[in-house]
DNA sequence: CTTGGAATGTCAACAAGGCTGACGTATCTT
DNA sequence: AAGATACGTCAGCCTTGTTGACATTCCAAG
């Protein structure tokens, strides 16, 4: 039924049909398997795992950030971030400092070796990415984001500028 | 270190930037989020997970398909994709059947109960990448398929190109 | 000042779904 | 007849998601 019919406004719609977009979706997964397994490579060495990975790298993204607000960036419950967090302090990967306004918040820094450890993932996986961009070109690329960006939900999307534009003003 | 060099070739190198590459890491990891959002939703009344979509999905793409082929194509060992395979037959979702030709192999398809819940999944999953795609246009989806195709694994390059093989001879 | 509610973070226990290893059973294939 | 292949299964482990209960801290209303 989704099959577009043709001639719809003078511009081809032929890349909405359920066959193109099987094919992004299917696209979607293998892709996100390769953009993954080059650190999952690293982290399972070390006896970590992908949520490790997830929080090294917003922590170094924004550090001295809050628990609360690492929370609804990764979108996974206190709990479950506590138990990574955890041993990534208990490792000496992380600092957790007691906030000074609000004694209640802890802030959370990566430690030599923790910054070690997330270059090393996150190498791995922009070596990747770089190879990917180049083999596409340029204008793939901004392609490529542009889809990316409209398929985040609205709530993620705000996250994702607000750590875009955080990298701007330098 | 990575930063590029600029005046590399005459061409403008900057979207390989560290910079760009990580908008490029961040956009996969929260577009995936919301790429998998509405299918999960979905399993979750059903008491089924991400995994069951999986099977579902690739039984749909290639009906009659083997065991052996469905853990290539997933990437798990055989041990997982039973557990999720004995309860979707047991539900009565997917028909298992002994093989005609060599009676080792068993040749997996939906029923009309497996089908009618591909369909409600594909379906969520189908209409967010519409989105995407008429938002972005047909010109940046081109660019898109062609970056996640050059960030897969050479191995799943060769199922995902099967697949598409497959589509399109009719 | 006190007290109750809200916010923050921690501990405990459970489930899904990966994994490895070992084994059994049919069924080809040589 | 012997070995390889396809599949299923049992057992047990790990990561990482979940909910529930609880301690600490802050803040605002009384």
């Amino acid at each position: 039924m989704a099959q577009g019919s043709p001639g719809q406004s003078g511009q081809s719609l032929l890349f909405l049909t359920d066959e193109q977009l099987r094919k992004g979706i299917e696209a979607m997964f293998f892709a996100y398997r390769g953009f993954t397994a080059d650190p999952d490579r690293i982290l399972q060495e070390q006896g970590y795992g992908r949520a490790h990975h997830r929080a090294l790298h917003f922590i170094h993204r924004s550090p001295g950030t809050t628990v609360n607000n690492l929370l609804s960036v990764l979108g996974v419950t206190k709990q479950s971030l506590n138990r990574v967090l955890r041993t990534l302090v208990e490792d000496g990967l992380v600092a957790s400092k007691v906030g000074l306004r609000d004694k209640r918040e802890r802030h959370l820094t990566l430690t030599k070796d923790g910054s070690d450890l997330e270059r090393s993932l996150s190498d791995a996986q922009r070596d990747r990415m770089r190879h990917a961009y180049r083999t596409a070109g340029p204008e793939a690329v901004a392609g490529f984001r542009h889809v990316l960006e409209a398929m985040m939900d609205d709530e993620m999307r705000l996250y994702y500028d607000a750590l875009k534009d955080q990298a701007d003003e330098h």
